[in-house]
RNA sequence: GGGCGGGUAGCUCAGUUGGCCAGAGCAUUCGCCUUACACGCGAAGGGUCCCGGGUUCGAGUCCCGGCCUGCCCACCA
């Protein structure tokens, strides 16, 4: 017999036992990994025992503890998993966390400069293993702390299974799939612009930038304008004004006629104008005409630039043919119609450059327009592909901001700046380092996320209903062999059609991004990632002395790796790429560990130690004829084979969470993982804040439909029928259809996504560490305990509202804290204490219970009212949870709990329970119900609840089910409740209704005339009213509840009474005042 | 510039397909330590449902136009 409650529940004494319990109630075979009550296995998945129901954990970064938005985003999981779990499915939470490249690394590296032990530059004044150790233990700390908090807020995750996105079992997913995408193409090495953190010196991506706006200046510079001299590109003539009249250059004649013409452009960034390799103007601009065949010289510098003409540049407000679009078109308002254009260090500059390549290049120094005049810390520089620096020499070695200030100098001294004007505009900063990015260009991998085997398989993925395009129209940048290879699919693969959002709004997102989408840049300049399985190298030094020529030695290059595969059992484990802009470039990509290994031999080969290189490739158990092959493939190698220094994107990684966490790709590899795939891949759900569909989810999707075969599953939601040939024994691989992998049709990673709202402090805005309103679950937790903290949650979850959290200290702790959760911990009280007094109320323990259900026959209104509003109830919750309506589903509890079940019901029953067994029972289940309907939300308090409840012994209900726990006598593994719906009594609900509006009624005379509530007063009713109360079985409760001595038709003496009116009845209240018989207060007083 | 939300009681928010008196919690006021619960019980006050039009027998809800506000995307010489 457990210990008699106490009067107040005590969040703080409860939860830990109760964790304790789920943790330990794994009563599987030993070596199931310690997953507590929470374990899941594929087997009774695969054998068709049960039904799967799966989330992945939106993976958190290691960067930090939990914050309230991720407490919301576990908890509605939680929620989810808790309810299917009981509801009968194999429930499968997979936890873990992200490593989070950039973000962890900004952290780390920023903790080391506030320690001392970083100085400089990270790459100059560290090693790249000693960088990494420490970022290691770093996650190991915040690893281990998100657990804990995870932990405490009861998330039932299957911990035995949890993983980290650099784990071994991830990283194996990695680099297959890095392999295959590069094998088929899909991956690729460009350069491009990208955005530079000059900081961290890495590109980020967009999502990866903030923008902050910012008081800058507009300068407007003058470029003087020169004849192209023939044979000499550096000799010039100056262009005067009165050539320009000539030529018909408009207002060319209102300034001296033999002062050197130019021409004037805007700009933010001054210091931009080192890189500029051309002058652009609109054709349609009136002096365009008349600049035809003419230069511009960059001043200081000496470059000769072109003047190239394309729409992109914008005419002057004054030259605009509608006023009023110049007028609304700020550009117009500050443009000079001359666009200095730097190709290298503007994005919109690159492609104009992309657009005149050929005359560009041809006026460049050293045949390229790309000039790059930044280092990578952002300092001019002309070591990185700036070949005409020397006039320009003064500037060498500033940072952006000096040399901003210098350009401006010198022009200034030199007549050349025409002005300055104030203005107001938005610059992109690096979120990690907030360093003002830097559009710089670099050679990078790209994902070619444009190819219809990516973006078309996330667009095909969605619902038809919630689409709002069709797909061909979709995707106005198919191209040609995209579309043949859509019509050769077939029409309908496993996931088509079958993603929903919830709510289906966000479905529009999603659509319009992956229309817009660009190529995925995946490489990052940093040391905490997964490391690019490519090794680059150039050979055609000494390949090309050969007779064979380039062709020829790229083949007989691709040859001799394909011998090297064969003898060396690598089958299909290296593939070989050729750069296609740079023709000795050339990569090789390993697809495991070992092939990697290998690779690194060949380097060794033919650079120091060639014997010990043999030796080891011995070791590694190859033949001699693999040691020829990689012999004679290092001879084409120079010695420059180097393993590319990047990491990937952490989104690479997390792409592949709902695959790598299962196992894929080879699950006999890593124990526990066999099944898992086949069980549990496509998920259910996946729950996410809005902030990252587009990333993460697009992501996802496109890779498990790439990397998944079209029938790879045994169990989902949409095929029923179980094929008769699955069974957890046969190995997947066997039953996967290779031929339908690669390409973009197989399985969702899951079939719904939740979005759910933000959370943000009392004025709106997003919580953060350095606002100081950032808020640690533990420490709800603290002030008001875990139940209470999800229950809130769960309340503020609607469909439309960011949730706003006013942040206050804990007057005793100092913590932050909030009172919005007061309403969950007095929610839980109240259970409690309905609990303690239905306890009380029960037989317990000893007297066994009786076997015969009760029936309806013995119940009486309030009963039937009560099990009548039960099983809506879990009718309504139910519905509410398939439509990840969590605040009506918290709501639903609310009032059931409190308003009907305390309010009314308890103390409607209080005269008669002790006397009447069925009563009992229908309490008993009541209470049993809600606690249950109730575990998934708050799952502390009801399961310390159901340890007692277990010891009442009352009837069985005919049409209440609520089945036994599964595993450990746990509530968390009992059956969810079923009602049927022959106990939903509507004759009762509206009886009962009316009963409360009567008691409503008088009480609300009591409140008036300011009653004592122990005061019995006298009710004076038709005798057709009374008859009807009596008839429908309410004048009992009308007594007790409204406190009265008596209903009578007897007429009301006149003194002392008030008047109320009932439906169509005048009824009467007497007995008010003290006038009466002293007997009424004397027993009052007495019972005090 | 494009998209998506939100503007309902002093505060934070519900209000599903148009339909009886617009709801909840907190706060306020009044009365209660009525023994399950003061983290509680009973009751009360409090709303031009942002503004202006329209559709309708009927609009917080639907349509059009404004105003305010938040977020996302794009762009910014």
């Amino acid at each position: 017999m457990p210990e008699p409650l106490p009067k107040t529940y005590s969040p703080a004494a409860t939860e830990p036992l109760i964790t304790l319990r789920w943790d330990a109630a794994d009563d599987r075979s030993a070596g199931s990994g310690g997953g507590g009550a929470f374990h899941a296995e594929p087997g009774p998945v695969l054998s068709g025992e049960r039904k799967p129901y799966c989330i992945f954990i939106p993976p958190p970064n290691v960067t930090a503890a939990l914050h309230l938005g991720h407490a919301l985003n576990n908890t509605l999981q939680d929620i989810l998993v808790r309810a299917h779990r009981m509801m009968g499915f194999e429930t499968l939470w997979m936890p873990g966390t992200d490593h989070a490249g950039i973000a962890t690394q900004a952290v780390v590296e920023k903790r080391l400069r506030q320690e001392g032990t970083l100085k400089g530059p990270l790459k100059q004044s560290m090693t790249r293993e000693a960088f990494v150790t420490q970022v290691q233990a770093f996650k190991d700390e915040y690893e281990a702390t998100i657990t804990h908090q995870l932990k405490v807020m009861g998330c039932s995750c299957d911990w035995a299974r949890q993983r980290f996105t650099m784990d071994p079992q991830c990283a194996a997913a990695v680099r297959e799939a890095f392999f295959r995408l590069f094998k088929d193409g899909l991956i690729y090495r460009g350069k491009r612009l990208v955005n530079w953190d000059p900081v961290l010196q890495t590109a980020v991506a967009d999502d990866e930038t903030e923008d902050v706006e910012i008081d800058g200046h507009f300068y407007y510079l003058r470029y003087p304008l020169v004849h192209p001299v023939k044979g000499a590109a550096k000799a010039v003539q100056p262009v005067t004004w009165s050539e320009l009249a000539t030529r018909g250059y408009p207002g060319a004649s209102e300034h001296p006629a033999e002062e050197q013409a130019w021409v004037t452009v805007a700009t933010t960034r001054p210091e931009t104008y080192l890189g500029d390799t051309a002058i652009g103007v609109n054709p349609h601009d009136p002096r365009a005409k008349s600049l035809r065949g003419l230069l511009v010289e960059l001043p200081l510098v000496g470059r000769i630039l072109p003047i190239i003409e394309d729409d992109y540049v914008v005419l002057p407000a004054a030259m605009q043919k509608d006023p009023d679009a110049a007028a609304s078109d700020p550009k117009a308002q500050f443009a000079t119609g001359f666009l200095k254009v730097t190709p290298a260090h503007d994005p919109n500059d690159y492609d104009l450059y992309m657009r005149h390549k050929a005359v560009m290049d041809t006026h460049a120094p050293g045949g390229s327009a790309l000039i790059n005049i930044f280092a990578p810390d952002a300092t001019v520089s002309d070591k990185h592909g700036w070949p005409d620096a020397a006039g320009a020499h003064l500037f060498l070695g500033l940072s952006r901001e000096e040399a901003r200030k210098k350009v401006v100098a010198e022009f200034y001294a030199r007549g050349l700046l025409e002005e300055t004007k104030p203005y107001k505009h938005t610059v992109k900063h690096s979120d990690r380092s907030k360093a003002v990015i830097e559009p710089y260009l670099s050679d990078q991998w790209y994902v070619k996320v444009t190819d219809d085997r990516m973006r078309g398989s996330a667009l095909r993925a969605m619902a038809p209903d919630q689409r709002t395009s069709s797909l061909d129209a979709s995707m106005p940048h198919a191209s040609m062999p995209s579309r043949s290879s859509t019509s050769s699919t077939p029409p309908s693969a496993p996931g088509d059609g079958e993603l929903r959002f919830y709510p289906a709004r966000y479905a529009k997102t999603f659509e319009n991004w992956h229309e817009n989408i660009r190529d995925w840049c995946i490489s990052r300049q940093l040391w905490w990632g997964h490391r690019i399985p490519v090794w680059r190298f150039s050979f055609f030094e000494s390949a090309t002395t050969s007779e064979e020529g380039v062709a020829g030695a790229r083949q007989r290059c691709a040859r001799l790796l394909i011998d090297l595969c064969a003898a060396a059992r690598l089958d299909d484990e290296l593939c070989l790429q050729f750069d296609g802009s740079e023709s000795d470039r050339a990569y090789l990509c390993a697809r495991t560990v070992r092939a990697a290994r290998i690779v690194d031999l060949l380097k060794a080969l033919f650079s120091q130690e060639p014997e010990e290189a043999e030796t080891e490739f011995r070791e590694l158990g190859l033949s001699r004829d693999a040691l020829r092959a990689a012999s004679e493939l290092s001879y084409f190698m120079d010695a420059n084979l180097t393993q590319d220094p990047d990491v990937l994107d952490t989104w690479f990684s997390s792409a592949l969470w709902p695959l790598s966490t299962l196992g894929w790709p080879d699950p006999d590899k890593f124990p526990d993982t066999k099944g898992l795939l086949e069980a549990f891949n496509p998920s259910s759900v996946l729950c996410t804040a809005r902030e990252i569909i587009t990333l993460w989810v697009s992501r996802m999707t496109m890779f498990n439909r790439y990397f998944l075969p079209a029938c790879h599953s045994v169990a989902s939601d949409t095929s029923p029928s179980v094929p008769s040939d699955t069974s957890p024994s046969v190995a997947p691989s066997l039953r996967r259809s290779v031929a339908s992998e690669g390409r973009g049709t197989g399985p969702l990673p899951f079939n719904d996504v939740f979005i759910h709202a933000m959370i943000q402090d009392g004025e709106g805005r997003k919580m953060s560490k350095s606002l100081g309103n950032g808020v640690d679950p533990r420490d709800i937790i603290e002030s008001h305990g875990a139940d209470a903290m999800r229950f809130v949650l769960c309340q503020m979850t609607t469909q439309t509202q960011d949730v706003r959290m006013p942040v206050v200290a804990d007057p005793t702790t100092g913590k932050n804290t909030s009172p919005k959760f007061d309403i969950g911990r007095n929610f839980c009280n109240k259970l409690w204490n309905a609990t303690r007094f239905a306890l009380s109320m029960l037989p317990t323990g000893s007297s066994p219970a009786p076997s015969a259900a009760v029936g309806p026959r013995s119940f009486s209104l309030a009963d039937r009212w009560m099990l009548s509003r039960l099983t809506t109830a879990v009718a309504d919750i139910n519905t509410a949870l398939k439509n990840y309506q969590f605040s009506d589903y918290a709501q639903s509890l609310y009032d059931l709990l409190w308003r009907d079940f305390c309010d009314w019901y308890l103390e409607a029953i209080k005269p008669t329970i002790k006397e009447s067994p069925a009563q009992q029972a229908v309490l008993a289940h009541a209470l049993e119900t809600i606690v249950r309907l109730l575990h998934p939300i708050a799952p502390f308090i009801t399961e310390a609840i159901w340890e007692h409840l277990k010891e009442i012994q009352t009837a069985p209900i005919n049409g209440i089910t609520l089945p036994p726990s599964r595993r450990g006598g746990l509530l968390c593994t009992a059956g969810w409740p079923e009602i049927a719906p022959t106990l939903r009594d509507e004759r009762a609900e509206k009886d009962f209704e009316r009963t409360r509006a009567l008691v409503t009624a008088i009480r609300e005379i009591r409140a008036k005339h300011n009653l004592p509530p122990k005061r019995r007063i006298t009710l004076h009713a038709p005798a057709a009213l009374i008859k009807d109360l009596d008839s429908i079985g309410a004048r009992s409760y009308v007594e007790s509840l409204g406190t009265l001595d008596a209903i009578t038709t007897d007429p009301a003496p006149k003194d002392a009474a008030a008047t109320l009116r009932f439906e169509s009845a005048e009824l009467t209240l007497s007995n008010l005042a003290d006038a009466a018989p002293a007997g009424g207060v004397a027993d009052t007083t007495a019972e005090r």
